[in-house]
RNA sequence: GCCGAAGUGGUGGAACUUGGUAGACACGCACGGUUGAGGGCCGUGUGGCGCAAGCUAUGGGGGUUCAAAUCCCCCCUUCGGCACCA
């Protein structure tokens, strides 16, 4: 109490932001509110917002973000949960390394120096977070768990290494992911993407991939358009694989398909260009040189007869064999059977190069029959199930019946089996990049690949590699890295030289959160059996399947290590929206940036929050301006001006104890249940669905009916103390630097967020009276108060004696009258 | 091309979960007050048309209903995702 008094003598009659905000900011931080420890015997609640790649500063984006979870943080502590709200790095990645490049600087004292930044820059926020569990992904107590990961997917068959086809960035120089390719671009410079041959490490996330879709309908907490995007990138396909002999070899051509019941309408076969059956077979220079010749242009079907002929298993015709432009190697088997008939690719290409088209379905209603057999040939293929025709003894079936049918046969005569396929590829992670996690491998010219021992773990990244920005993996050049003996052998031997995708790394920083100085294991089982899931995950949607893909399929790896219980990692998430200004989203290359220190100095963190939060909802994009930001400023003064002028009031310790509604004026118990209705609205605001705007607009119209209340007796006062301590409550997570100031003004030694959220009593939110609209045709013709809670026939009656109704109906008598309780009457004429 | 989301005042948005007064709240604007002036602050007004009674209005068209921003069908526009996946 003393202490409280000694603040009060310092109640300024200007709100200054700047000032509340240091002071309460060091007082959190002293009393380190937000640091948590596992208790079985509260409820637990762990928010988490995707943390930050340090380059350099925090934008308005960031703030966002932030602010969204410091909210929840704050709403579900006052709630009574032991809330964990974590913060940390993810600090590996390319800027770093070209900041190098460009100005010398090592990337690590680069890293290190904007953490230090921007960590400050995010308590000038106001945002609370626990940081004795920060990670950072840089540090070798961090990346020395994915290397330890990496060992164990490395001995479960999980992390493998392989020559193919990879994607790369030139402008990057190194290799990406498919997940990371955009457009044909890279995710982060947008350069065109090209092919390479290169022998790479992958997670093999394919493993993961039925259960990665099957789970994907767990996710209930998650936006349907996050799911369905990475229900697509899965992309699971139902089908039969079955060779097809090639006459005149001894080889067979395996094709996969999932339209089997189109099987007898097959009239070529289509390869990809680099399908090894060309390899194999074809001898004539000028065929192979047309082939090589094919262009990627996927607008132009293109193909070159290989001068070979295929079996068609069931029918036994003999069909050609082309090379094909569209046919994937990646996908598939590499080769496909084709239908002109029931494939508009494969219609195409039999148009241009005059191969014969054979219906094998026909439409099952009658009408679109007899356009297709009396109309003229067909323009485009018939892609949809129908009825088989033309299909030996599968004739007649519908398309759904044949597939079944016929992969059965397929599977019995050992001609093929049904199989599923994914459109998921696995993820390549080698990255010839310096900054990154080394790969903990050695080379050996006798042992061949041998991980790194466990108990050498972490490979440290060396820190006076020079970095030239010229050619791939700069850790190549570090020689004294490089060198090293077997472990197996003891022989000389060399270090893998590429690094691991920083992707890795925020793959499971969650978990790291639950036990950051776990010693043994990256994770302690414990820990992260008490605090995972995480309940509410926020972030940008630009991660729809990049790294919340990534983070599922390593938190089934992680459970099947036996260190984690749960099979999906994010309970809830909100995907927030961009930040935009004058149209486009705010960037440096456009120059529409805002940046949150000026607007803080100007203006005040609670400003920033409150206007960042009222906008918009969190997922929609958010549009910048200027005078919003003065109008959520001008908001909180008047609150400010407002407790200042009642400080006597607020100041004197009144009785808590509030009377009855009804021994109130008219005024006063107007505002008690204003107050009542607000605590409800704010708190459904919240808990629905988080839409915070809505939340302040129902505070900001409490404020506007409280500023009018000038209290006239002590029972007045006490009403006065309630209401604005309610309003300061609910507040609170918004503007929590000004709320603290101004609890203290009615009379609290305590901080906020250990008082609980308000609670509403139901009668007293109760409305005595309602407006009741009275519509004759559906058209509004009258309005008039009457008391809550009549029975139909006296708001009928009610409504019938308004003069106003009279005069529209004169002699004419109602056909129909509708009455809703509570709300109107629609009289029907 | 396929899939998804969204279209409401001058602007950001509310009401859509549960059909029942469209436009809460805020920005802007207008007028008035305060002030030496400006800014700031306070008050009043503010979808459109009309002096008014009233009419009209939620991208467009149709439907269901006593009643539709809300439910159903068709179309348009914008934004996002996927795009030869056999």
């Amino acid at each position: 109490m003393n202490q409280a008094h000694g603040w009060r003598r310092n109640l300024e009659e200007k709100y200054n932001a700047q000032c509340i905000e240091t002071k309460w900011q060091a007082e959190w931080d002293k009393q380190k509110l937000f640091s948590v420890k596992e208790d079985p015997d509260l409820p637990k609640f762990y928010c988490l917002e995707m943390f930050p790649y340090p380059s350099g500063r925090i934008h308005m984006g960031h703030v966002r973000n932030y602010v969204i979870g410091d909210v929840i943080t704050r709403y579900k502590k006052m709630r009574g949960f032991n809330v964990l709200h974590p913060m940390g790095w993810d600090a590996f990645g390319m800027p770093a390394e070209n900041a190098a490049i460009k100005h010398g600087v090592p990337p690590a004292k680069w890293t290190y120096e904007n953490i230090a930044y921007m960590k400050e820059q995010l308590k000038k926020i106001g945002l609370v977070y626990d940081w004795k569990r920060e990670v950072t992904t840089c540090s070798p107590e961090y990346y020395r768990w994915n290397q330890w990961f990496f060992l164990q997917m490395l001995k479960r068959g999980l992390a493998y290494k392989k020559a193919s086809s990879v994607n790369w960035c030139p402008a990057c120089e190194t290799v990406l992911a498919n997940e990371q390719v955009i457009d044909d671009g890279c995710w982060r410079c947008d350069t065109t993407v090209i092919q390479k041959e290169l022998e790479q490490w992958f997670y093999r996330i394919t493993e993961y991939a039925g259960e990665l879709l099957a789970d994907a309908d767990t996710l209930s907490g998650w936006p349907e358009k996050v799911v369905t995007m990475q229900r697509n990138w899965i992309g699971r396909s139902e089908g039969v694989e079955m060779d097809f002999r090639i006459s005149g070899s001894d080889m067979k051509l395996r094709i996969f398909t999932t339209r089997q019941d189109t099987l007898y309408g097959t009239t070529f076969m289509s390869v990809a260009k680099r399908h090894p059956v060309i390899a194999a077979l074809v001898r004539d220079e000028e065929i192979l040189r047309k082939i090589n010749a094919l262009s990627d242009d996927p607008e132009e079907k293109e193909g070159v007869f290989t001068g070979w002929y295929a079996e068609n298993p069931l029918t036994g015709e003999n069909i050609p064999v082309y090379a094909a432009n569209f046919v994937l190697m990646e996908y598939g088997t590499g080769a496909v059977m084709a239908v002109p008939a029931h494939d508009q690719r494969d219609f195409e290409f039999a148009k241009k190069y005059n191969l014969p088209v054979k219906t094998v379905i026909m439409p099952d209603t009658a009408s679109d029959r007899a356009v297709q057999e009396n109309g003229p040939p067909l323009s485009v293929a018939f892609e949809e199930y129908g009825i088989l025709v033309e299909s030996g003894k599968f004739s007649g079936l519908s398309s759904a019946e044949a597939r079944e049918r016929i992969a059965d046969f397929l599977e019995k005569e050992g001609l093929g089996r049904k199989v599923v396929n994914y459109k998921l590829r696995d993820w390549g992670i080698s990255r010839q990049r310096y900054w990154g996690t080394p790969i903990p491998v050695i080379y050996c010219s006798s042992c061949g690949v041998v991980p790194v021992p466990e108990h050498d773990l972490p490979v440290l990244l060396p820190e006076d590699v020079r970095l030239s920005g010229r050619g791939a993996s700069p850790l190549s050049e570090a020689a004294d890295f490089v060198k090293t003996s077997c472990p197996e052998c003891g022989g000389d031997a060399g270090r893998e030289t590429d690094t691991m995708d920083t992707f890795v790394d925020s793959s499971w920083y969650f978990l790291r959160y639950c036990s950051p100085e776990s010693n043994g294991k990256p994770v302690n089982p414990q820990d992260a059996g008490y605090w995972m899931p995480v309940d509410q995950y926020i972030g940008g949607i630009e991660h729809a399947v990049l790294h919340l893909l990534y983070s599922r399929f390593f938190t089934k790896v992680v459970r099947d290590l036996g260190l984690v219980d749960i099979d999906e990692p994010f309970g809830s998430l909100l995907t927030q929206g961009m930040v935009i200004k004058d149209g486009a989203k705010m960037s440096k290359s456009k120059g529409n940036v805002v940046d949150p220190d000026a607007l803080i100095d100007r203006y005040g963190a609670d400003t920033l929050r409150i206007f960042s939060m009222f906008a918009a909802p969190p997922e929609r994009d958010l549009e910048w301006s200027d005078k919003g930001v003065e109008g959520a400023l001008r908001f909180l003064n008047r609150i400010w001006a407002f407790v200042y002028k009642n400080r006597d009031i607020l100041r004197s310790g009144g009785s808590d104890q509030l009377k009855h509604m009804a021994a109130y004026s008219p005024r006063a118990s107007q505002l008690l249940r204003k107050t009542h209705q607000t605590i409800k609205k704010v708190t459904n605001c919240i808990e629905r669905d988080y839409h915070f705007n809505t939340a302040i607009a129902a505070l900001m119209e409490l404020i506007n009916e409280t500023l009018s209340f000038s209290p006239s007796d002590s029972d007045e006062n006490d009403l006065l103390r309630f209401t604005v301590k309610q309003v300061v409550l609910l507040l609170s997570p918004f503007a929590p630097h000004f709320s603290e100031e101004i609890l203290r003004e009615t009379g609290a030694g305590e901080t906020l967020f250990n008082h609980a959220w308000p609670v509403w009593d139901e009668e007293i939110a109760k409305e005595e009276e309602i407006e009741l609209v009275i519509q004759i045709n559906g058209k509004v013709r009258a309005k008039t108060m009457i008391r809550a809670g009549l029975d139909d026939e006296t708001i009928r009656e009610k409504a019938f004696s308004e003069e106003k109704v009279q005069e529209f109906i004169k002699d004419r008598s109602p056909k129909k009258v509708i009455v809703v309780k509570g709300r109107l009457v629609n009289i029907v004429i």
